[in-house]
DNA sequence: GCGACAG
DNA sequence: ATCTTGTCGC
């Protein structure tokens, strides 16, 4: 006989191996993705592209008023970790922020997570729920919608929220919680940043990548709190109106319509797993 | 070569 | 992402 299987155990297995197993054993088909995020890319748009206004007050002047947010995240199960539930929500701005619709779409993946290529895994999922809502000309389509993930921090500058952006046509704005090592950006690097700021806009810091380029901004959208979120543009909008609307909607640390999408797609586990799934 | 790597 | 209770503070 020959050696014995290496069976490795969980503990050490760690995180980083996890990465490399999953690049050697997916090579081709990051080729073949990598194509595909170039391609979608020359249709990204990096400024305001939308006929609605940013007002927070009752303009009754131009065009018509930013209402309706959308707000998308993807959880999976504990037991299952290959069975996954994207929650959309929409939040009204005029209704302080209050949900007035919600939609759950969940499915059983085969699609690894490997860090770069994280649209293929979720994106189709959420454009199945923008979709369902369009096709019955839902009054509360979303305007813009926010992801949870990035949009320009990304190491191709096609992050999932560009992605999205590119494939439904709305403006998003991508939310990353922690950041993507690119372009040279460090976690350390940033809070430093973050901390030897000392007046203006002391909350907020842009990031530069090594290349001289605006990728998007690190912000404490929490005065309470000393975690940073990590912003950039997805499509059709600039980064200046990213960071006015993430202000608009920050009740805690994380925006009202990605902290809604959590918590209502983690709930969806809590009610449906029990029974059937 | 080794380490880093959104969710 | 997920594994996880209490706990410190407003």
């Amino acid at each position: 006989m020959t050696d014995p299987p290496t069976l490795r155990s969980n503990d050490d297995q760690n995180d980083r191996d996890q990465h490399k197993y999953d690049s050697s054993q997916h090579k081709s088909l990051e080729q073949q993705w990598i194509r595909e995020q170039e391609s979608l890319k020359t249709k990204l748009i990096l400024e305001d592209d939308f006929h609605w206004s940013i007002t927070a007050s009752t303009e009754m002047t131009e065009s018509f008023p930013l209402r309706f947010i959308g707000g998308v995240d993807v959880s999976f199960s504990k037991i299952d970790p290959s069975m996954v539930c994207a929650a959309l929500v929409v939040l009204d701005l005029h209704q302080n922020l209050e949900v007035v619709y919600e939609d759950y779409n969940s499915a059983h993946l085969q699609i690894p997570y490997i860090p770069g290529f994280l649209a293929f895994r979720e994106a189709p999922l959420i454009i199945t729920l923008l979709q369902n809502m369009k096709n019955c000309s839902h009054p509360f389509y979303p305007q813009l919608l926010m992801v949870d993930g990035n949009g320009l921090i990304h190491p191709r500058g096609f992050g999932l929220a560009c992605h999205l952006g590119v494939l439904t046509e709305i403006p998003t704005i991508g939310i990353g919680k922690n950041l993507h090592h690119v372009g040279g950006l460090t976690r350390v690097g940033v809070k430093h940043l973050l901390e030897d700021k000392t007046n203006d806009q002391k909350n907020l810091v842009i990031l530069t990548g090594d290349t001289g380029k605006t990728l998007g901004v690190a912000m404490r959208s929490n005065p309470c709190s000393s975690k940073s979120i990590f912003v950039s543009i997805g499509h059709r909008i600039s980064l200046d109106s990213c960071v006015k609307i993430v202000q608009v909607c920050c009740r805690f640390h994380i925006p009202e319509p990605i902290r809604q999408a959590d918590i209502k797609s983690r709930r969806w586990f809590r009610i449906n797993e029990g029974s059937s799934v």
